[in-house]
DNA sequence: ACACATTGTTTCCATATTGTATACAATTTG
DNA sequence: CAAATTGTATACAATATGGAAACAATGTGT
């Protein structure tokens, strides 16, 4: 009896929930999938499923076993595509993570759209900001905003997007339009800890570099309160083009300092350091790279 | 035909060089051994050995093959002794990377002594400082000294080693005995780039805290030349006791600045931040964790 | 409450597969 | 150059595999 085979039969009838339904999922008899997991459960001497007659769940030991089934076999399948040179279609779960408002508005529509070509592939998006322990979440890619600086995990540049410094027209008429770096002390600059470069602000004019390290009435970590609360008035925010674009546009905000030079937001994927990559992984970073620049109004890196 | 079996077979005639070996070994058939081999051969479609009647080598595929089957042999087995909770002995083989110095004054006698518990675990050392990447180079366990930034690798910190200030008594003599941390300034100060704190030695006194950044005659990424430098009159240095304490001893150094407190170095052990850890590594680890601190000559961290 | 349908398991049996023994050709070694 | 050893091919016995049907257990619908 295949190990191999036992194990996917397993990982079936876990998922469907039922012996039945894992047959005819995988064309054979019912009575086929009952010795495959007695089969494995002889073997290990250990209960996998807890079955009363009409119900089936994983015992404890099932769980963990089911976790790491899944593992093997994709290694297996894997290793097997590798060897073979066969450049295997992505499929699985691609678990991604990324910071919620690119995620929402750019990453999100790329997985659609990335989905469409790969029909055995589903995904799994996680929004959240901040670090991420990729290996014990079991993510495969996350979207970091600007630099990381963790050697056991792979970086790569996927784009980059414009930083804008920006107020609400109100604001600006009740307190002045700051012109210099410097100007910003004296005003009210919102701070989104998530979105480098959080509150130093960098500058490049005609004389060289300047750094504020600016302070206001509201810090958030996550840019929508801050872009909200910019559009009310309540003071000056830096924030990525692809946040604010809208908004510039429909003259909710209104862009000061233009004439200073602002380092862009460097957009990262981000994925563990493995010794051999899935094709899922591989593919999508090549699609998001390509895909991503041109949609968020940049070029590519 | 077992595809798990036959990837043993595969992997036994890797190690062997030779079907009839590996059908020693496993106490088959040698014909059985060429069906495996034939069967797995088949499935991928691709040629795994090169064989002339008489000799026997991998193919490119067949290199790849073999790596990626001993890494699912093991995470099966892994799997099944995790699900069994039988606690598995350590086996296979322990890629340990430590710094050259302690590498061989520390951890080689405690792997040593650790080798004699397990008869199926064989390891392979790496003496070499700086940073390593473990999964390229597929290392199990490195030991870093001092801290190490690095979210996705797990540190443990396994041992401490105070740091003592010392030099030749021929240097002081010819140099007078510095006795404030001040005085290093004026002093030829050998650095060692591999071990913190380099250059910023900071040093506890009665009147609070005091950094100095030194600087010598000699600088190097290994503690030996520094050592061997020190003792020949060379300078002054600032390191572990487990690398100058025999030369203390001998009369060879003698340990300045005695009244000052000096943060110890801190040893750890560095590994892969993986979902599930091996048995050989988790075990190892607690090894070297009651094991080092009382050879070093501190207390347990 | 009760018949029914569905589920997991067991039994039986034809078929396919496994593994050994043996024979054979090719090649190295003494 | 003989002898031993290697990888492979063939034949055959033992075993395992997988499906059909029977069976027992448990929810479900009326």
């Amino acid at each position: 009896m295949d190990k191999l085979t036992s194990m996917n039969v397993f990982v079936r009838v876990a998922k469907a929930g039922s012996f039945a339904g894992a047959a005819k999922d995988l064309d054979i008899s019912r009575a086929m999938a009952t010795k495959h997991i007695m089969q494995l459960e002889n073997e290990l001497n250990t209960r996998l499923f807890n079955r009363t007659t009409r119900s089936l769940s994983l015992t404890e030991a099932g769980e963990e076993y089911l976790d790491r089934c899944q593992q093997v076999l994709l290694d297996v399948e894997e290793m097997e595509s590798a060897v073979t040179k066969l450049q295997t279609e992505p499929r699985g779960t691609l678990k991604i993570c990324a910071p919620p408002v690119i995620g929402a508005t750019h990453i999100s529509p790329a997985m659609t759209e990335y989905l469409k070509s790969y029909p055995d592939l589903s995904v799994e998006m996680v929004l959240k900001g901040g670090q991420v322990d990729l290996i014990d979440e079991g993510v495969d890619i996350a979207i970091y905003l600007g630099h990381l600086n963790d050697t056991s995990l792979v970086a790569r540049k996927i784009a980059t997007s414009s930083l804008v410094v920006c107020a609400s027209p109100e604001y600006l008429k009740l307190h002045g339009t700051p012109q210099d770096p410097e100007d910003l002390i004296e005003h009210s600059c919102l701070i989104n800890w998530a979105i480098p470069p959080r509150n130093k602000w960098r500058f490049k004019g005609i004389l060289g570099e300047r750094t504020v390290t600016v302070t206001g009435r509201m810090q958030a970590n996550m840019a929508d309160p801050i872009r909200n609360a910019a559009v009310n008035g309540l003071g000056v925010i830096m924030l990525p083009h692809y946040i604010v674009g809208r908004d510039i546009e429909m003259g909710r905000l209104q862009v000061i300092m233009e004439q200073y030079g602002i380092a862009p937001l460097e957009i990262y994927a981000v994925y563990p350091h493995r010794k051999y990559l899935s094709a899922k992984v591989r593919s999508f970073l090549d699609f998001i790279q390509a895909w991503l620049p041109h949609r968020i109004g940049m070029n590519p890196p």
